[in-house]
DNA sequence: CTGAAAGCGCTTACAG
DNA sequence: CTGAAAGCGCTTACAG
């Protein structure tokens, strides 16, 4: 069986509450520094390891904040992943990631997230009415919670930090238009139930100040295979634009793919951009140009927020925007 | 304040225990069906949701699976990750993930991993001994656990799950014995501490029976950048091979841009296969060969592994062995 | 500086 | 089929 601090209070003839008091660094009433050392050394010696199950219950602090992120097998969000974990570490506490797919049930909501958290970082979520509808029987809606992400149309309300992507499609169009390009096409997933998202209201808006066609290439899911095979039909049946802007950078991968499936040259035939700032994209050849997101800061100013909520509940709600940053490179110039 | 079994126990008139009984599906006495039907109505209507930490410190069990893991930032790692989380979900358990460097000092042992969980899937732990060491003064040592990974020269004890790394290593060299490549280059990842890596044997084992010099190109680190600079001012100093095998897939795709740095044709100049069975490296031009991790087999046979040491403590430990899958592409032909 | 008591929200084990 | 009691391993709040 596991050492409790009873065992260690036995050993050394205390009371399991000056352990307690040694052990858990919650309580900072002082301890006799003679007592404090022969309680630390038990504790190394009986291998004792704090239940931290009991600790939760008990104190009802958890010293866990939840990471609600919908996947971790694409670059950026196993980036986020990775800052916040640092960001939340250095605070001295842990984060917990949770897998949410943002697609379930509502009546299933209160078999969910039964594991309780001090405060929670929600990636992308869904907008704002759709998420309330989903955490409503939930109980977590009275948790702390910072919503991270790439930002919509229309901002989630509580503290948010979104990153300008908008801003960035702007700069991505502008500069294929600068380097001469004629027809741009834009390469998305399909929205369903998230139309409105700012890159692509950013790209519709540049187009139309130059009087240019939009061209949308709408691919059905998010898997790479079907992109490649979407962007090949489409050149096939509607000829090749000379610039392309993707969506994220496992499109933008795709869909270098398929133009040399085609035999274009990019950038001469096709100048080709991306967003998200993945890092292989470099390593291409030619290098891919992409916009990169401040995974770093975005997630450092998230916990920030966090904090401050935690701490100071009726502190007022922030919205902070982030910029991208236009990583130029062979495939676009 | 949360809502607890007692709170509906009140609500209805019946003891806690019955709440309890209906709503923690362990405890299958039956209930009679009305009651239960009020039960389960009023935890609906309350917004019940159960304490797990309360839950683990009364049952001794957690229904938590620990993946011991080092980072989740490669996409083999993810891939391994993700495909657990799926194993494990399936039994309806689910997956927590510790990212562990493996290095931290012993004595800190007992700080880390306060949170109990029935099991642990430990992917690519160092060797038996300094894990062994690591483990002492934590108690986790009791905890059932699997290994799983890319295996190593000394297997571990207890059970485990590798994939034959050093049989596809000797496919991949055979194969570029087979394209006509006369100096073949191997891209490692400086052991440090893990000497001995089953694809370095068999690569030196391979080029011995042809009588072939090996060619290691040791890189300090594990970044991409790194790898990039190495490989190009090796071949600058040395001339550059005709066939390079890559460690892994973040060294094969910063080794493609190095040869393309240098204006090496691939695969005329030198062919180039790869480690893992990263999904981008199809997307190059030319698209890469690699060898595949089998990574749902891995995880699902590791769980199933797991869960027979759970359930039956004192069953024989067993060690399995996985083969890899060459994929060969354009860049090795 | 130290300790005895109560309780966190559940489950186990037993009694009816 | 249902319930009263005890306890999981800690911390809180109070008393000394």
């Amino acid at each position: 069986m596991a050492v409790t601090i009873h065992d260690i209070a036995r050993e050394l003839n205390v009371s399991s509450m000056t352990v307690s008091r040694v052990l858990s660094s919650v309580d900072n009433t002082l301890v006799k520094p003679a007592t404090r050392i022969r309680v630390e050394e038990a504790a190394l010696r009986m291998g004792y390891r704090p239940n931290r199950n009991a600790r939760a219950l008990a104190s009802g602090r958890t010293n866990i904040i939840g990471l609600w992120i919908s996947h971790l097998n694409t670059s950026v969000y196993s980036q986020i992943a990775q800052a916040c974990r640092v960001a939340v570490q250095e605070a001295g506490m842990e984060i917990s990631i949770s897998e949410m797919d943002w697609h379930f049930h509502a009546s299933e909501g209160h078999r969910r997230f039964q594991w309780p958290v001090d405060g929670i970082l929600a990636v992308d979520p869904p907008p704002q009415d759709v998420l309330e509808k989903l955490l409503e029987p939930t109980a977590w809606k009275d948790v702390p919670r910072v919503h991270l992400g790439s930002g919509q149309s229309v901002p989630w309300q509580g503290d948010s930090v979104c990153v300008d992507l908008g801003a960035g499609t702007r700069t991505a169009i502008e500069h294929l238009l600068r380097v001469g390009c004629k027809r741009i096409a834009y390469v998305t997933p399909w929205w369903g139930e998230r139309p409105g998202m700012c890159h692509y209201d950013a790209y519709i808006e540049v187009l139309k100040t130059v009087g240019m066609q939009p061209e949308c290439i709408v691919v059905d899911d998010w898997e790479c295979p079907t992109v490649r095979r979407t962007v090949v039909e489409h050149i096939k049946a509607n000829g090749h634009p000379d610039g392309i802007y993707c969506h994220h950078d496992e499109f933008t991968i795709a869909t270098f793919r398929a133009l040399r499936d085609l035999d274009l040259h990019i950038p001469n035939d096709v100048a080709l951009i991306g967003c998200e700032g993945n890092a292989f994209l470099e390593y291409f050849d030619p290098s891919i140009s992409t916009m990169a997101m401040p995974v770093p800061d975005l997630c450092r100013t998230s916990w920030e927020l966090l904090q401050k909520r935690i701490n100071e509940p009726l502190s007022p709600p922030q919205n902070i925007t982030l910029p991208v940053e236009f990583l130029a490179r062979a495939s676009s110039r």
